[in-house]
DNA sequence: CTGAAAGCGCTTACAG
DNA sequence: CTGAAAGCGCTTACAG
């Protein structure tokens, strides 16, 4: 400490010199390289002296040396509106780092521009939530990554769908065992639905199809203007006495239009929202919705991004373990 | 187009013998690099080989070599809830890209464990949206990072602070300028207040102070029991009319409340919140808040980027046009 | 105007 | 058990 404090970067170099071995032995002791024997007298001198030295090896040089990064990007197709979505996060992320993997997620929107982050980044696996695109795929694989998922030249039996599915199967199975045989999915018509609305939407159809229900239309309703209670009082009309909302804020507004129009939730409609925040639990009456456990689906993406990357066992997750119905007052 | 496609990466090497020059002319015509005299057809040549190649540098070998790697990464003390901010990073992130970086985002919590982010990413910048702790800023440090926002060793005048506070000093002038003398700031008890709140308050705060009122207490109010009410009653009993509410689902829990409380707002007690999210128009009565420009204050922060990256010149923004005051019905 | 060469800081066969 | 050496794919003075 004094003039030598030059902020110079501390290297393997130095580790080495300060711990009298070389840089190799210093590489092996602290990526404990399978397949190396030495002493634990060394391990010790050099661990020592990397900590005494503050060393964080240089990714980038490492990354240029081995060929992996050690870096998983999770690409978000669009804004995550849900809470809970932190905690899949904490989750995956923290799963990931102990395996040595960090997770960088990257939200990306259909009109972007610009360079996309797996560029940037040279990622060892991009994963979507959604699948990708063609165009995306060939710009993923021209940056050399060579795992992506999911991957549309692989027909590979692991499936993280149900993590979107789940709910909506869960809202259209309660609705039917209430009686309700005449269904809408509804969601906000601004912004325009997007890929998770599109996903729920599906999920709900082919769950109606599978109980032998005609697929629920897809109905936009706005929360500004009066015109969801005339959108209520048609569905009415055309029979319908469910009513499936892509979340808790869209079976608000609907239940708050269904009164407004005279109508009693449930008798004569009945909603059930979707995620349980804090809106569901805050209304009169309370919301019915679906609670998912994001801490458990976050495991459940991390053990899928390790098998693709190293290979580990993975066994898809069973969907109703991780989905639970909240039935309040609208249904 | 046959065997030959083994898919190895096309280097700048190949880059170099499709042109018919050195990888150094392939790399001062691919980065522009100043003071280099080139003629345009050697660049045309050089452009089309790596066109035609599907070429893309290899972002690790760059880093190592040109000691930049050329990304930004912003870190987010909790989760942002807005989903205005979604176009808050789309404007941040163009901006960026425009100059050759890329933006990453990490949100940090605190009982984060694990290797962070800026370990794993080189990044030539790392900005919060709050101050590091001294810990985080010897971690980037230790990382190789030099340059930091907000840097506690460096004075800079560079200052995004009003992204947070102009909106609460725009919720306090705004219930003073309607008469109201007593105020009170509420948020959720659940989840525990965290640093967004705690710094939009501490903003509410010192505006009321420029004002001449006593600091507004912090009351933290639960949207699942009764004691909302009990709690909008002793507020009334202590002279209070003026609710600042931390965001807009907060504000529609207190005026549920003060609706079963038997209160008229906003003759009895006036409630503003913040975000103009989706919620704030639709109740009933429809909420005032608080709107700001996302975007605007995206190219804000890639402005202030650009300045501790390269020198760029810098201006702190104006607040009061960022923010703007949407009065509906609850005040 | 262009290229040969050193170097960035690691990892990894390989030889001893 | 340990180290000398090549190599990852770029960038950057520097010499011509």
């Amino acid at each position: 400490m004094s003039e030598a404090t030059v902020r110079r970067r501390v290297t393997s170099t130095d580790v080495a010199r300060e711990a009298g071995v070389s840089r190799a032995t210093v590489t092996y002791v602290l990526n404990d390289t399978p397949g190396q024997t030495i002493p634990q007298s060394t391990r010790t001198r050099v661990l020592e002296a990397a900590a005494r030295l503050g060393y964080r090896p240089n990714s980038a040089a490492r990354t240029l040396a081995s060929g992996r990064s050690r870096i998983v990007l999770l690409v978000l197709p669009d804004w995550p509106q849900e809470f809970s979505f932190r905690h899949f996060l904490d989750e995956a992320s923290l799963a990931l780092d102990e395996s040595g993997y960090s997770l960088v997620t990257y939200t990306r929107h259909p009109g972007t521009r610009g360079r996309p982050l797996w560029e940037a980044l040279n990622p060892d696996l991009v994963i979507g939530l959604v699948p990708f695109d063609p165009d995306d795929v060939a710009s993923i694989r021209g940056c050399g990554v060579t795992r992506l998922f999911p991957d549309p030249d692989e027909s590979d039996s692991a499936d993280l769908s149900m993590a979107v599915s789940a709910g909506p199967e869960l809202q259209v199975d309660h609705l039917i065992d209430r009686g309700h045989r005449r269904l809408v999915y509804a969601t906000f018509k601004e912004p325009p639905p997007y890929s998770l609305v599109l996903a729920r939407h599906r999920a709900a159809c082919d769950r109606a199809y599978t109980r032998g229900l005609p697929p629920p239309d897809l109905e936009r309703i706005d929360h500004q203007d009066g015109s969801t209670e005339e959108a209520i009082r048609r569905w009415r009309d055309m029979g319908i006495t469910g009513v499936i909302a892509f979340n808790d804020i869209v079976a608000a507004v609907v239940v708050v239009a269904a009164a407004t129009a005279g109508l009693r939730v449930p008798d004569d409609i009945a909603v059930i929202g979707h995620d349980d925040n804090q809106t569901a639990a805050m209304f009169v009456p309370q919301l019915s919705t679906i609670r998912f456990d994001p801490s458990t689906l976050g495991r459940d993406f991390a053990n899928l991004a390790l098998h693709k990357l190293e290979g580990r066992p993975w066994q898809n997750p069973d969907a109703s373990t991780r989905v639970t119905l909240v039935r309040r007052r609208t249904t």
